[in-house]
RNA sequence: GGGGGUGUAGCUCAGUUGGUUAGAGCGCUGGCCUGUCACGCCAGAGGCCGCGGGUUCGAGUCCCGUCACUCCCGCCA
C-alpha cells in the first residue's frame, strides 16, 4: 500500500509491517501480525499469506522450522487473526512471486499465536470472485472495508480532507465547527428534525449546510473559515446523494467574487496536484445563460462536442405542426448533431424513449441524406427548411440529428439530458482528460409556476451584481460561481448580502414576508445590522469530490458507512422504530401505526 | 410520488414451451499432498427459488399484490 508507510514502534504483537517485509529484513527475526489473507496448505508445508494494512506477506510454516506451530498452522482459516515470528529469508528465484510487493522474501515461522477466531466470511475478502452484491457488502460493511478498493479508497479521502485542511490552514484559514442541532429554516431541502425533550413541542433541525453559521461568523471576524461539514438533507438519494453528505465550507471577509475563484484555483490546483493531476489555472469560465444554449446544463461536461444548436428561426412558420405550434406559443426548437452513426430502427425508438424519460413529449431523429433527411416527418419540411437544419447543425452525408421542441427551458433540459447520455453509452468521452470550469453570470431567481412565485435559484443570501430591482426579479444577476468539473457539479458558492436592508428586499423578491423573514432569519438580520463586513464563499461535495479521484460511480464507495437508496443502513437497521418511553420523553405520538415492513 | 432493472446455495450466476430428484463456478467441511501464491487431487455438506395470494393435474417459470436492492424522473433554495 503506502510505500512511505511509517515505521513500526515494536510492541508485544509485531515489530513489523506485514509490507515492510523487504531485502532489508532478510535474515533477521521478525514477528508480524495481521489476518489470513489466503491459505494454501500442501500438508506437509503450509503457506500463508498474512494480510495487515500495509500489504501481504508469505509466511511458511515448516514442520521442521515451526515445531508446535505448525499444528496451529493447519488449524488456520480465512480472517483469523494471528501474531508470528519467524526468520526473513529471500526466497529461490523460481519461488518468486513478481505480483507482490514483498514477493521476494518470506517469514520462516517459528513460532504463531491466534489472537482471535473468524467466521467464515459471508464474501472473500480478496481475490477474484471480488464482485459482490451491494447490500451484502453494506449488511457486512466493517468486512467489505478490509478489502483492498475500498481501504484504498477511505485512504485516498483522509489524504484529500487533509490536503484540504493543509492548504487552508497555510492560507490562514481557521476551521471551526457549528452546530449538528440547529434551528429549521423550512426554505430549501426538507429537514432531518430532532424532538425536543426540554422544549416538548419543539424540533431541532439537523443542518442542510452551515450556512448561517458561517456568515455570522464572519461577523464575528474571523475572516477566514472552513470546515470539513457534515449536511444533512432529508431528500430522496442518488448514486451521488445520501442524506448526510460531506461539504468543504469555506467563507471569506472583504473578498469579491474574484478574490474567491483564484483562491479556489489555487486550493484545486493545490489538491489535484497532490492526487496526481495537473490541471492549468486560471479555469475557463462561462456564462449560466450560454452553458444552457449550448450544453442544455449549468453543469456541463466540455470534455466533447455536440452541442446543441438552435433552429427556432429556421423553423419559424414551418408547415410542420409539433414545431410551428411550439414556436408561436413561445418555445423553441434546438437539435444536436451526433454524427455519423449506424442506429437500429430500435436503438432510435429508444433514444426517444431516452428524451421523454427526460420529460419530453416526443423526439425527431434524422439522418442527412444529400440535401434532405432521411427520417420520419422529412416530408412535413420544405426543401428550403431541411437545407437550412442541415448548415446550422453543420451535418455531413449521413450524421444523425435529434431535435426537440419545447419551451426553451424544457428543450435544453431534454437535449442536455441526451448529450450526456448519448456521450456515455457511446463511449465518446475522452479519458484521462479533466475540464474545470466556473460557470458564472447566474440569474438571481427562477420562476416556480407550480407555485406562483419566484425561487432563489442559489439560495437567499446570494448577493445580486449592481443594482437591484426588487420589481424585477427575473432580469437580476447573482454573484455566484459553481465550479463544475467534467460535468459534476464540484462546489459552488456567492457573495453574500451584508446589507440588513438589501437581504429584506430579496426576502420580499421571494414572497418572503418581513415578519416570516423575522421569524426565521431574525438571527441573520440582526447579526448583519452590527457592521457586517462584504462576505462571501463556497462549498464543495467532498463525497463527490473524492469518488471521482477514485473513480467509483458511486459516492456509497467513498463513504465508510453509507446508506441505501431509501435511505436505511443494513448494517445497523437505522433508521429504527424506538420504545414507547422514548417517545413520551420527548413527547411524540405516532399519527399512523408504524409501517409494517419498517423495523 | 412515478418509471425501468434485479431478487434461485455463503458469494457470483444459469435454469428451455409450465413437467419427474433445481444446477455450475467459487467458497465451506473431511481426506491426501514439502515450494505454493486463483496450489492440486478425491469425497461431502449446503436451497422458504425474496414474501403472500391466485391460475393449473402440476409453478423457480404464468397472473395479482407486497418487500428489498439498484438506476433514472420528480425532489435536492
Amino acid at each position: 500500500m503506502d510505500a512511505d508507510f511509517p515505521e513500526l514502534s515494536p510492541n508485544v504483537y509485531r515489530d513489523t509491517w506485514c509490507g515492510q517485509v523487504l531485502g532489508d529484513r532478510v535474515d533477521k527475526a521478525v514477528r508480524v501480525s495481521g489476518w489470513v489473507h489466503r491459505r494454501r496448505d500442501h500438508g506437509g508445508l503450509i503457506f500463508i499469506d498474512l494480510r495487515d494494512r500495509t500489504g501481504v506477506v508469505q509466511l511458511v510454516f515448516n514442520p521442521d522450522e515451526a515445531g508446535g506451530s505448525f499444528e496451529l498452522g493447519h488449524r488456520l482459516r480465512s480472517e483469523f487473526v494471528v501474531s508470528v515470528v519467524g526468520r526473513v529469508l529471500t526466497r529461490e528465484p523460481e519461488t518468486v512471486n513478481p505480483d507482490l510487493p514483498t514477493g521476494q522474501f518470506e517469514i520462516h515461522v517459528t513460532g504463531a499465536e491466534v489472537l482471535a477466531e473468524s467466521d467464515t466470511p459471508p464474501f472473500a475478502i480478496e481475490g477474484f470472485n471480488a464482485e459482490v452484491g451491494e447490500e451484502a457488502r453494506l449488511r457486512h460493511r466493517y468486512l467489505d472495508l478490509r478489502r483492498e478498493p475500498m481501504q484504498r479508497a477511505i485512504e485516498l479521502r483522509h489524504r484529500l480532507t487533509t490536503s484540504m485542511r493543509r492548504f487552508l490552514d497555510a492560507e490562514g484559514f481557521l476551521e471551526i465547527e457549528t452546530p449538528i442541532l440547529t434551528r429549521s429554516t423550512p426554505e430549501g431541502a426538507r429537514d432531518f428534525l430532532v424532538p425536543s425533550r426540554q422544549h416538548r413541542g419543539s424540533f431541532y433541525a439537523l443542518p442542510q449546510s452551515p450556512q448561517l453559521f458561517k456568515q455570522m461568523l464572519m461577523v464575528s471576524g474571523f475572516e477566514r473559515y472552513f470546515q470539513v461539514a457534515r449536511c444533512f438533507r432529508d431528500e430522496d438519494l442518488r448514486a451521488d446523494r445520501q442524506p448526510d453528505f460531506t461539504q468543504l465550507d469555506i467563507e471569506m471577509s472583504f473578498v469579491d467574487s474574484e478574490d474567491i475563484i483564484t483562491l479556489n484555483e489555487r486550493l484545486m490546483a493545490h489538491l489535484l496536484g497532490e492526487m496526481g493531476i495537473d490541471v492549468q489555472i486560471p479555469f475557463p469560465r462561462m456564462g449560466y445563460d450560454e452553458a444552457i444554449q449550448r450544453f442544455g446544463s449549468d453543469k456541463p461536461d466540455t470534455r466533447y462536442g455536440f452541442e446543441i444548436t438552435d433552429l427556432t428561426e429556421i423553423l419559424r412558420g414551418t408547415e410542420f405542426k409539433a414545431f410551428g405550434g411550439v414556436i408561436e406559443s413561445g418555445g423553441a426548437v434546438r437539435g444536436i448533431n451526433f454524427g455519423r452513426r449506424e442506429l437500429s430502427r430500435a436503438q432510435l425508438d429508444g433514444l426517444i424513449d431516452d428524451a421523454k424519460e427526460l420529460g419530453a413529449k416526443g423526439l425527431v431523429w434524422a439522418f442527412r441524406e444529400g440535401d434532405g433527411w432521411r427520417a420520419p416527418i422529412a416530408k412535413f419540411l420544405s426543401a428550403e427548411e431541411l437545407s437550412g437544419l442541415n448548415t446550422a447543425m453543420d451535418a455531413e452525408e449521413g450524421d444523425l440529428m435529434l431535435v426537440a421542441a419545447d419551451q426553451p427551458a424544457k428543450v435544453a433540459a431534454i437535449l442536455g439530458g441526451l448529450r450526456t447520455r448519448l456521450a456515455e453509452r457511446w463511449g465518446l468521452i475522452p479519458e484521462g482528460e479533466n475540464q474545470l470550469t466556473w460557470i458564472v453570470d447566474w440569474p438571481m431567481f427562477e420562476f416556480n409556476a407550480d407555485e406562483d412565485r419566484w425561487d432563489a435559484l442559489h439560495h437567499p443570501f446570494t448577493a445580486p451584481s449592481g443594482e437591484f430591482d426588487p420589481a424585477d426579479p427575473g432580469s437580476a444577476r447573482a454573484q455566484a460561481y459553481d465550479l463544475v468539473w467534467n460535468g459534476v457539479e464540484l462546489g459552488g458558492g456567492s457573495i453574500r448580502i451584508n446589507s440588513p436592508e438589501l437581504q429584506s428586499q430579496v426576502f420580499t423578491a421571494l414572497g418572503i414576508s418581513l415578519e416570516e423573514a423575522a421569524d426565521r432569519f431574525g438571527f441573520l438580520l440582526e447579526a448583519l445590522r452590527y457592521g457586517a463586513p462584504p462576505h462571501g464563499g463556497i462549498a464543495f461535495g467532498v463525497d463527490r469530490f473524492a469518488a471521482l479521484l477514485a473513480g467509483v460511480d458511486s459516492i456509497r464507495d467513498v463513504i465508510a458507512f453509507p446508506k441505501t437508496a431509501s435511505g436505511g443502513d443494513p448494517l445497523t437497521g437505522a433508521p429504527a422504530p424506538v420504545d414507547d418511553v422514548q417517545m413520551r420523553d420527548v413527547g411524540i405520538a405516532l399519527r399512523k401505526p408504524a409501517k409494517p415492513g419498517s423495523a
